[in-house]
DNA sequence: CCGATGACCAAAC
DNA sequence: TGTTTGGCCATCG
């Protein structure tokens, strides 16, 4: 698993501060993968590893996935909301306030 | 062991 | 302009 593709997304996941949330997309980028996304969700997935944030990984529109709602149902935006992600009336994460900006990556775990 | 799948995103036609 | 296919990696059966 060390070295594998699946401990970078893992890396990059667990790095994502509180209140914010990541796209699949955005990690992939990040891990250097543009087009495996799949992979991220897959990671997740496969491997929901109790120090995985997954609950701070949604899709493209801010919107839970219904895998994690059958993980725990409304337990994903209940965390999110804990930690201040603001959510939308149609149930989505704010992308535009609360999507995690890799680029002021400041708090360096 | 090998085959197929999977919580997606982006580019191409 | 919208819709479709493609692509990637690891785990499951």
């Amino acid at each position: 698993m060390s070295g594998g593709t699946f401990a970078r997304f893992r890396d990059i996941v667990c790095r994502i501060p509180a209140g914010k949330v990541a796209t699949y997309g955005q990690i992939a980028r990040l891990a250097g993968m543009p087009r495996c996304a799949r992979t991220v969700g897959y990671a997740m997935a496969g491997c929901q590893d109790p120090d995985l944030p997954c609950h701070r990984v949604v899709d493209r529109f801010g919107g839970t996935k219904a895998a994690f709602d059958a993980w725990a149902p409304g337990t994903q935006r209940a965390l999110l909301e804990a930690e201040g992600v603001v959510f939308r009336p149609d149930g989505t994460a704010d992308l535009e306030t609360c999507q995690w900006d890799p680029s002021a990556e400041t708090q360096n775990a």
